[in-house]
DNA sequence: CTAACCTGACGATGCACGTAGTCAATGGAG
DNA sequence: CTCCATTGACTACGTGCATCGTCAGGTTAG
C-alpha cells in the first residue's frame, strides 16, 4: 500500500524517521528509544506505530514471534515527499522563501555550499536545454 | 505580543498567510475569499482568526465599526520562521534534504536559479571571510 | 428612530493525535 | 505441561483544530 499524504503529527513523524533509520526494528526497540529520549510509554509508541501502519507508512513482518517494522518507502523518498509537501502547502510551491532563509542564516557549512554550487550548475544546464 | 511557536493547523496557516498578503483586512473579506476558494463558512474563518489573535499571530484594530486584522510580524519573518521550524523539527536541522529535493525536481524557473546563484556568491564570499 | 443587516462572541460537535491502561495471546523457562 | 514475561490488540480520554450555528450588540438605510 502506498502511504497516504495525510499530515502526520510530530510524534508520528519522529517515529517514522526513527524506524526509517533502524529498520527492521521491533516496537520494543523503538519504545525503549523514545522512553529514554522523550519519556513516552511503550503503549504510546505501539499505538503510533499501529496508526502509521494503518496509514501505509510502515509494514511489518512477524519474525521470531514479534513484529519487525520497516518503512514502506526509503528514507530519501520520505524526505523528498516531506519537503515537497512543505513547499507546496506552506510555501505555495515557491522555493524562494527557502532561499531567503538560507541567505539570512549561517546554517551552511563549506560542504553544503559546495553541494549547492554543484546543484546550481546542474540546474543551469538543465534549464538551458529547455526544462 | 510575540506569536508563540505553536504549530499551526493547515487552515490557520492559510488564513495567516492570506491576512499577511492583504492586511489590514476585515473578517468579511477573508471569509469571502475562503468561501469562494475552499467553501468555509464565515464563522469558521472568524473563529480561526480569533484563535490566531489569541495566539499572538494577528492583531486587530476597530475601524469604522469593524475589526481590521494585521499580522504581528511581517510576512518575510513569518516565512523565515516557518522554514526554520520545518528544518529544525522535520529535517533535524539539516538542509541537505532540501538541497537534494531541489536537485530532483524541476521546480526552479530561470529567475529562481538566478537568485540561487546570487545567494551562492554571497555565501561563498562570506564563508571565505571565516563565517 | 426603527427595522434590517452586519459583525463578533460563545458554544457545540467531530475528528485526529498523543497518551496510556488493560487484557489476551504468545513464546520461552523449568 | 505450566507459569511468567513479553508482545500486541483494544479501549479510552484529553487536547487541539476545523467546522459552524446561534445570538446579542452595533451599524446603517429609510
Amino acid at each position: 500500500m502506498t502511504p497516504s499524504r495525510d499530515p502526520l503529527g510530530p510524534l508520528e513523524l519522529d517515529v517514522l524517521q526513527y524506524v526509517s533509520d533502524h529498520y527492521p526494528i521491533s516496537v520494543r526497540e523503538v519504545a525503549t528509544h523514545f522512553a529514554e529520549t522523550s519519556g513516552q510509554a511503550r503503549t504510546t509508541v505501539l499505538t503510533v506505530m499501529q496508526r502509521l501502519s494503518a496509514k501505509g507508512h510502515l509494514t511489518r513482518r512477524k519474525i521470531a514471534g514479534m513484529h519487525r517494522y520497516s518503512p514502506t518507502v526509503p528514507k530519501s523518498e520520505l524526505l523528498h515527499r516531506m519537503v515537497g509537501d512543505f513547499v507546496d502547502e506552506v510555501l505555495g510551491g515557491a522555493v524562494s522563501p527557502f532561499v531567503a532563509y538560507l541567505t539570512q542564516s549561517s546554517l551552511l557549512n563549506d560542504d553544503e555550499v559546495r553541494k549547492l554550487s554543484q546543484l546550481l550548475k546542474r540546474l543551469e544546464s538543465r534549464e538551458q536545454r529547455g526544462k
